[in-house]
DNA sequence: CTGATCTACAACCATTTGGTTGTACGATAT
DNA sequence: ATATCGTACAACCAAATGGTTGTAGATCAG
């Protein structure tokens, strides 16, 4: 099933190649502008003040986090945002915000316990 | 307002940092540990096969990130997990989610102006 | 066919990263 | 008082990052 994909935990290399691929401006600015629309790598460059090479370098960062995809059409080879991994980040954030409430979730029992105590 | 500092948009600097600090899985596994409990510096060198010097660099790096917080204790340092950052690391996480959104409407409504042409 | 365009990839370089060891210093325990 | 513990920080090192230039192969336009 699809639903397992997303329940299956991330391996740590995967996960570490999808928060790297993040940490950057660059990188970030490439996911919004090929989810938004299409661009060939070529396209992409004319937007940053860098090389044709560097930038074939942050998509291909971004292709092995599967947060874009590229395919061939014609002598371009076109961009486009994949929306699998941005929810295999926003899935791995949920895990810690889960732990976090859990944490929550036992502050408030001890002080529950500390009301029970406090009964006649 | 509160709300104002989560609707304030990081900088690029805060958000490179943000993410590059969740791309290491041994940051990702304190930020789980701490932030389920308490843990001090040497606490945490334990976990790992690593120096303490090496442990006290990725929790600096956590901090930068507002992952997590040290606050001291005797001659103890004792490290919490701050939940102000993995906010902000979904808020983020959520503006891109939106841009494909967006996306998807675009399409929706493209084949729906199809449709159109094609009536009488 | 020829020339221009888009891509792939290698080689190189400076900087950053993730680890180490070693030294120093305040807090604690004996 | 002294030894030990937890921390801070500097210096060092190998590997990875983010950029460059240069070369070469496909594809398209004239």
């Amino acid at each position: 099933m699809v639903v397992d994909q997303l329940k299956t935990k991330p391996s740590d290399a995967e996960t570490d190649r999808l928060f790297h691929a993040l940490a950057d401006a660059t990188r970030r600015d490439i996911v919004a502008r090929v989810t938004a629309g299409e661009y060939s790598v070529s396209g992409l460059t004319a937007l940053y003040a860098m090389s044709f090479a560097a930038v074939q370098k942050h998509v291909a960062v971004l292709e092995r986090a599967s947060l874009v995809t590229k395919e061939k059409r014609g002598r371009e080879q076109i961009v486009r945002g994949n929306h699998e991994g941005l929810q295999k980040a926003r899935h791995l954030l949920d895990q810690l915000e889960m732990i976090w409430r859990q944490r929550a979730g036992r502050i408030a029992d001890i002080l529950a316990e500390d009301d029970e105590r406090d009964l006649p």
